[in-house]
DNA sequence: GACTCCAGGTAAATCGGTTTACTAATTTTG
DNA sequence: CAAAATTAGTAAACCGATTTACCTGGAGTC
């Protein structure tokens, strides 16, 4: 009975006698039409089962309705995180008044550039490039409002962080005062995709140099801490745990992420080992779920879900023509259980 | 110095001195140009710092490279639920080999169908949704393919899912083998947007279902059950805790989610309550995280990650022509230590 | 030398909407 | 009552690509 082909305003013209444009004004500005007419038009698309093609419309009015998130990894791995579920949270609830929808965009065949370029999205969050990131400059080109979360502070490109520098320091400084000497810093794999940025992520070189002034002042050399690299995930931090319990001699485990925290504490807790009575455990998020642990974690608590939220609030200034946007959240050192006396 | 608009295809042709038609052959169909001309084209668009519209693009050929996932909730409560995480993950796993991005669709301004209805998407996924649900009709008259995850098995429609009722059954006949006869359900909050569908899932239902068959087969009545609404979130799970524990007797509690049941071990933690000693707890779904609960968490097992990347797999077979599929994937019990003897 | 092929390229149609500029009929205004 | 303004509607341009159908000149064939 109905046709097989997609119905389309230019049938409902048709149908109903009338032009494309009072089909269109129908839908969007019934107050140009006579309301006869107007119902008329609404009753033929309704029994011909019309919906508008959301991508013709875009084509004109430069609207998809859709801020993207450019991901440097597969989906699959970079939700294992769920400190990327609480950004982007707080990316849609700042979103949702308007009408927008989240484009989770991974690498295009392991390219995160060519996803770059082919994303349809009215604005874009990259988490972790820095300015210098080739993204940046394709946004321009593209007029695309970009937001970096995590990314570096640079000319005339928004951004949403926090000093990841002083945080570091901050976290490490506390841990030393047990008297920690032998550390294991647990980093993440850089992810390497082809576009020249396989780097270890800018984030992660702050915390770096805020660990090596702690380091320095605590009159430590840098062979103090080891690095361990494994992927962001549950079992990232039970191959961390599994590593570093492997006579490394290391008395406290530095996580990059909550999530590495709690794999090592169900390693730990297979493995009999007490925290913090045998191993300290510190690390970076604070993470809503980090609450269930017991012992309580002690972590820099960073308000992943406001991070979004405030570049969400970025993007919608930016759509609106508002100004370039660098915004430092603050971070707090959350002192818990997990960390204590170096054991005998 | 660079035109503040977009460049396009055409002011690339007209520099070089071709037809559109070239252009976009030396992008597309190279082989259909001499090298000289194809390179000429492609120096000037890079040169001009051309990008290919993909609004433009999807267009004509009728891909917008997105897969959609139609929420019922804003994403900032949606996604507090790791387990739709993992269904996520699962969709991406599978669609990543064909270039697709994910699109997380909430509703728009409440409206459920108005966001399915501007989605602009090649295929989409819709969770715990029934062949009877309007967004089914809608899809079909769009002619995009949609498949179902813990929708219902109907007449024409894909669905991924398990046996929810024979998982309930198994679950609570588990559970009053312990003897327990006073039962706290923690259901989810029916997400009530103005499409008609705000009742209680199909899911919940189905799992109902399963708990008065096993009521009834161990001589209990139904009201040895009692019924607690939350929202399906960590604090969503604190909050059932505090109502059940505040006096209602019940020596046991089935949660619909693993997050439900973190929540509750949190509370239970705070108030001195020990699992399974004072209180046995179950619940659904068997997420990673699920892992680091002390002591294990007794509950239905379901694939979510597989249901997810079946789910992907599924489109792309329809996108690809292919037909109808309805999916049925094991659950198991995971007996693990949160139930236990009913108290005195 | 007439005929077919083919490589290399183009003009115009198409995708499905929105928007602009214009017309004709009616109403308001001075 | 003529001029101006408003109402209701339309034709055609436009958004930026892809795709179809066609053209042209030269090589290969008989």
């Amino acid at each position: 009975m109905r046709s097989s082909t997609r119905v389309t305003i230019k049938d409902i013209a048709e149908k109903a006698g009338v032009s494309k444009t009072t089909v269109s004004f129908a839908f969007n500005e019934p107050s140009k039409l006579s309301s006869a007419t107007c119902e008329r038009v609404l009753a033929m698309a309704a029994q011909l089962g019309y919906v508008p093609d959301p991508v013709a419309r875009t084509l004109t009015t430069r609207r998809t309705g859709s801020v993207g998130i450019l991901l440097c990894q597969p989906v699959e791995e970079a939700l294992r995180n769920p400190y990327l579920g609480e950004i982007l949270q707080g990316i849609g609830s700042s979103c949702a008044g308007q009408g927008l929808s989240l484009l989770l965009v991974p690498p295009f065949h392991g390219q995160v550039m060519e996803a770059a370029r082919r994303a349809a999205v009215d604005a874009l969050v990259a988490i972790g490039v820095g300015p210098d990131h080739q993204v940046v400059d394709l946004m321009q080109r593209r007029q695309i409002p970009l937001v970096t979360i995590d990314g570096c502070p640079g000319e005339g490109l928004s951004n949403v962080g926090v000093d990841d520098e002083a945080a570091a320091y901050e976290l490490l400084e506390y841990v030393l005062g047990f008297g920690h000497s032998r550390l294991a810093i647990v980093e993440l794999e850089p992810e390497v995709y082809s576009d020249g940025s396989g780097q270890t992520s800018a984030v992660a070189r702050r915390r770096m140099a805020g660990f090596s002034r702690a380091l320095g002042e605590a009159g430590l050399a840098v062979d103090a801490m080891r690095t361990f690299r494994v992927d962001c995930s549950l079992s990232g931090g039970m191959a961390a745990a599994d590593k570093v319990l492997a006579g490394t001699g290391c008395t406290a485990i530095l996580a990059m992420a909550d999530i590495l925290a709690m794999g090592i504490y169900v390693r730990c807790s297979e493995a009999g080992i007490r925290i913090p009575v045998d191993l300290s455990v510190a690390a970076f998020d604070g993470i809503q779920l980090s609450r269930i642990l017991q012992p309580g974690l002690t972590t820099i608590s960073q308000p992943g879900f406001e991070k979004g939220s405030e570049a969400g609030r970025v993007i919608l200034s930016l759509l609106d023509g508002g100004p370039v946007r660098q915004v430092l959240m603050p971070t707090t050192l959350q002192v818990r259980a997990s960390v204590g006396q170096v054991p005998d």
